[in-house]
DNA sequence: CGACATAATGAACAATGTTCATTTTTTGAA
DNA sequence: TTCAAAAAATGAACATTGTTCATTATGTCG
C-alpha cells in the first residue's frame, strides 16, 4: 500500500510539530532553561532525532523565532487602515512594541547573540522591508522633513525595538505606563520626523 | 612578621583581577565562549578558587559589566560642557551610543536576561539617573514641550538603547552610516521632544 | 614551635549539546 | 506476500560546562 501521507508531508509534519513543542518550552523556560532534552521528551522521541530535522540547537531556535517573528509580519500587515500616514505608523509602533511584549523570550532571542555561524541571522527583516515600503509612500507624499527613506526607516525601527527591549530586559524598573511610553516616544518622534502640520499656503 | 598587604587588601586585589581577566575574556569571546576554566587557567589558579570570590558565574558576570558600566558613567561626566541643552542631549546620546558600539558583549550583557536571582539586575541605572537629573532641569528651565522628567528620561534611554542594541546585534545588516544614523535620530527625537525654537514674542 | 583559621585545590557530580554505530521501520519490486 | 535495500529513529558515549566539597596547603598569632 502507499502511504497516506507522502514521505515529505509526514516529515514537514514531524518538523512543524517540533517547532511548535520547542516554541512552548522556549516561551516558558527562557533561552536558558532550554534544553534539547526536554524537547525530545515532550516530543516522545529521543534526543538524535532532533538532529535529523534540525542541525543544532541554534538551528532549531533560530526555525522557532522566525515562525514567531512571521506572526509580528502577519499582524502589521492586518493592521486596520489609518486616516493619515501619521497615524499609520502610531499604530505600526504599538503593535510592534506590543508583539515583544507578547513574545518577550522569542523577542529576545531574535536579537540576542551574533554568532557568525547561520548566514543571515534570525531575521526580523520581512517586517522591516514592510516598514520601509510605508516610509517610502510617505516620501513620496512628501510627509517627512527628510526624502532619505532608508534612514527613516532605520531610526524608527531603533526606536520601536528600544523601548520594547528595555520594556523586556528590565520588568522590575519602575516604568511610566507602557501605554504613555509607547504613545510619548512615537509621537515625539514622528513630529521630528514629518513636516510641520500643513499649513493652507 | 605582619604582612605588607593587609588580608582584605589582598582580597581585594586578587578580586579585581578576576574581574579584569574576566573582562578581557568576555570581551574576546563573547558569552558563549566565556568560561570559568579558561578564567581560571588565565588566572593561574583553581576553577574552585574562582567561588571563593564569586558565588557564581552570573554573580562574576555581573561584577565585569558593573565594572564596564561605571565606565560609562565617568564618560557621560567627563563630556565638555555644551552650549545648549539640546546640544548637551545630543553629545550625550552619540557618548552613549558609542559606548556600546566600543564593548558591544559587556554592553549586550547588561540587557541580557532576567534571571530572578540576583536582585536587581546589572544596572546602567546610575547612568539614567544622572540623564534624569538632566532633564529635570531642562524641564525647570522649560525647554520641553511636556513638564513629565520621567516619561522623557525613559524615552531618550529607549532610544539611545535601540539604536546601540540592533547596531550590535546586527552587524551585517546595511547600516547607514553610524554618525548620520545617531545624529539623524536624536535630531528627530528631540525635535519631537523640545518647544519649537524660542521665538522672541 | 605549634595550633588554629583561612585559602586554595582539583577530583567528582549533574546537566548540557552533539555524534554515530546499532536497531527499527518503511518502501517497492519480485 | 516476501524480502532486501533504504530511510528513520534510537540512546549510549563523548566532551564540555557550572558547581560542590572533602582534602591539602598556607598563613597568622599565642
Amino acid at each position: 500500500m502507499s502511504p497516506k501521507q507522502p514521505r515529505a508531508a509526514k516529515r514537514a509534519s514531524f518538523e512543524s510539530d517540533i517547532i511548535a513543542v520547542a516554541s512552548e518550552e522556549f516561551g516558558r523556560r527562557g533561552f536558558e532553561g532550554f534544553s534539547l532534552r526536554k524537547v525530545a521528551q515532550k516530543m516522545g522521541c529521543a534526543v538524535g532525532t532532533l538532529y535529523l530535522y534540525f542541525d543544532s540547537k541554534e538551528d532549531l531556535l533560530h526555525a522557532v523565532v522566525e515562525a514567531s517573528f512571521r506572526a509580528l509580519l502577519e499582524s502589521l500587515r492586518a493592521l486596520p487602515p489609518a486616516n493619515s500616514a501619521r497615524e499609520m505608523f502610531r499604530n505600526a509602533f504599538r503593535a510592534y512594541v506590543e508583539f515583544g511584549l507578547k513574545h518577550p523570550h522569542h523577542y529576545r532571542c531574535a536579537f540576542a547573540q551574533p554568532s557568525p555561524t547561520p548566514s543571515a541571522k534570525y531575521q526580523p527583516h520581512a517586517a522591516f522591508d514592510l516598514m520601509r515600503e510605508k516610509v517610502k509612500a510617505g516620501v513620496r507624499a512628501g510627509v517627512f522633513q527628510s526624502n532619505d527613506a532608508e534612514v527613516i526607516t532605520q531610526i524608527i525601527w531603533a526606536s520601536m525595538h528600544g523601548l520594547t527591549s528595555l520594556l523586556i530586559a528590565r520588568p522590575e524598573f519602575p516604568w511610566e505606563p507602557r501605554n504613555v511610553l509607547i504613545d510619548s516616544l512615537s509621537d515625539a518622534l514622528l513630529t521630528g520626523l514629518f513636516r510641520a502640520k500643513p499649513q493652507s499656503h
